[in-house]
DNA sequence: TATTGTTATACTCTATAACTATA
DNA sequence: TATAGTTATAGAGTATAACAATA
């Protein structure tokens, strides 16, 4: 992959060198507001969700044991809480608190910012089109390899 | 951000979407050749550059210690190697071993096939639009905010 | 017996601060 | 004095294996 954006790209490493990108604005937001990626991921998958440890496990890609100390740390900075499954005595439910969901909020709303503003240059037709591309490239992913797209921001 | 692709996303969805797919495909390629994604940063880095560790910290973002300890584990793993900078006593340079070469190739051209095939679904023309509206996102991101690209893969 | 979650252990990655060697 | 690099230390994040409690 060449790294000079004025140089001719292939499509691949635009693709590439936009997820960089993108990938990277989410981290400095959360780092911004001082936690890491992963904890952000964890409170963007709980703003619709109460998922046991176990079902974290799988939205996030992590062995059980890692989940359990992501939710400790996280329960310490008081971003979640964790309480008993009525239907399951083995099971622990995590939920965000009122300042986890405020800080999932302004992350993911400081992260849209700066998204929409990189990709200004696009006139309307032209931001449009890319969404339906993308879209189609998206769903086609899916549909081959799973749920995937769960495990990313929220 | 909704997480279901089959709904109608916002552009900024979908890039945000198309990120983390991304670049989880090159974590989960570096992690089958036993490397992290950092680790594969470096060897990107050092394709076609033989930086000091000062420089290495500049172009991936860390400080000098992180540096020192990434290489120190890469050269364990015969994957780079220090030598001392004719022009400096104070500082080493650090470059690629035959073994580190084929390595970064080696995940680099699987990224590569992944990546495509993720793009599979796109006609020629509307892969060439693609390429062509990135690419004007990027350029207008790089003169915005400076050099951050070459801080990617390579 | 099987499953859920936690704990013990080990390793990678990161930063700050203190240090050595060189400029 | 200033700079390049390393080391000491501390903490987050991750996996494997062993464990306790529950199903």
């Amino acid at each position: 992959m060449s790294d000079d954006p004025s140089a001719a790209l292939t499509t691949t490493d635009a693709v590439a060198q936009l997820s960089f990108r993108v990938h990277a604005l989410l981290e400095a937001h959360a780092a911004d507001h001082g936690i890491s990626l992963i904890q952000m991921r964890l409170l963007g998958i709980l703003r619709d969700r109460r998922p046991t440890v176990n079902e974290l496990a799988r939205l996030l890609g992590l062995d059980k044991s890692s989940v359990s100390g992501l939710v400790d740390r996280a329960e310490r900075r008081g971003l979640v809480a964790r309480s008993p499954s009525p239907h399951d005595g083995r099971s622990v439910l995590v939920s965000l608190t009122t300042g986890g969901r405020r800080l999932a909020r302004t992350v993911s709303d400081a992260f849209d910012t700066d998204v929409e503003a990189l990709l200004a240059p696009l006139s309307q037709a032209e931001g449009d089109a890319l969404t339906a591309v993308l879209q189609r490239v998206l769903v086609a992913d899916a549909a081959a390899h799973g749920v995937s797209l769960l495990t990313t921001v929220d």
